[in-house]
DNA sequence: CTCCTATTGTCAAACATTTCACATAGAGAA
DNA sequence: TTCTCTATGTGAAATGTTTGACAATAGGAG
């Protein structure tokens, strides 16, 4: 029996993972959940619940241990398998990502870019070569990338996720306007949307003003 | 006696302003909860409850009008406002966002970006002013701006966030690797974590994987 | 080896959020 | 105007999440 693990319990293990890891590199061997909560400014209980969903990785009268612990949620998470990853529109954000962002850190190579500006289609970006978009269903079929990033244009990035879907793509992660639904339970898409978020921060500021 | 609202309907108002937003757009005037609902993969009866918090804007019998419920919600986010905003880092993602990113539809004014590499301080982008890092706290206290986004290395986001509000900033747009939690109730902080996001893509598509 | 202390794993209570169900108000047709 | 039907607003139930409390277990001191 497989208990089903909340999303709320998903959605913290990436926090988990970059504490232990900051632990980790400042030399920490081990750690309590009471000390872990105060660094990441949850309650302790939350967190001892939260790893025991996968199993009891602490030891009572010690605490957890970091390298360990460490470990585990990179296992979890699926750190570890480097799943190839491709990127669609290398515009200012695409190539910021392609630049910058460490997709390794993630579980993830990126392998190649795909735009249809032709100054840029044919170069190579932080070694990530940018193709013809044309090219981009022989390409999928012949090197079966498991997700896309999406740093296109809103109003094409709905087909482009059924055309991904079709092909076998497993995930989007998606940076267009306009948030992807899956279509089917087939394709995974993970939204992250800069306006709800930058929203959000209006209104909290404009909140507190009026007290 | 005013209600406390909840945080996760203030994280649905973007989307019901964004969703409302493409149905003005395309012309339509009236709205009922249960065609929104379908439309934005909620159910009816959250959507009557989320609106609910701010007021009956409803009509029995008829919905929402579409011109009408943008307009609130866009007045409880305090889109209109027009709040100064300064940016912080002018990399890759930095760049992107002041070339690319729509602040004035999420209620902001990019007034001016600082950085400290001396090949961009001094030249301007999209029309916004690239300044030298070191004018920061006099610009402040000129400008008063009520944001500041960081797109700056994760290694000195605490510290200037420390800065910032003493200076009297409001609110933090942070895309540093690191969260930033508030020191006090003085600032708002609003955390963009890329690692985060892409890492909980990976555990869905190696979850599904194992099926 | 024994005791004391720290800290987990876990159950139950408190709290938050979502869904359900339905009375009721208004729109629109005749 | 009257009737019917649609769709809201809302209280209550169901579900999900977080917190609190504590028994039990292991570490470490003496």
């Amino acid at each position: 029996m497989v208990r089903k693990i909340s999303s709320a319990v998903i959605r913290r293990l990436p926090k988990y993972y970059r504490y232990l890891d900051e632990l980790h590199q400042s030399g920490v061997t081990r750690i309590s959940s009471h000390l872990l909560a105060q660094r990441m400014g949850f309650t302790a209980s939350k967190i001892r619940q939260d790893l025991n969903c996968f199993g009891g990785f602490g030891q009572q009268g010690y605490g957890y241990n970091v390298d360990n612990l460490r470990a585990e949620i990179g296992e979890i998470l699926g750190l570890n398998r480097s799943c190839k990853a491709i990127l669609l529109g290398a515009g200012n954000l695409g190539r910021a990502l392609i630049n910058n962002f460490k997709f390794s850190r993630c579980g993830f190579e990126l392998i190649a870019a795909f735009d249809l500006d032709p100054a840029v289609v044919g170069t190579e970006i932080n070694g990530v070569p940018i193709l013809n978009i044309d090219s981009l269903d022989s390409f999928v079929e012949e090197h079966h990338p498991e997700i896309a990033v999406f740093t296109l244009p809103s109003e094409v990035a709905l087909e482009m996720a059924a055309r991904l879907e079709k092909l076998g793509v497993k995930g989007i992660w998606n940076f267009a306007r306009h948030e992807i639904r899956p279509a089917s339970t087939g394709i995974n898409v993970e939204n992250v949307h800069f306006e709800d978020s930058l929203m959000t921060l209006c209104y909290m500021i404009n909140d507190k003003k009026e007290k």
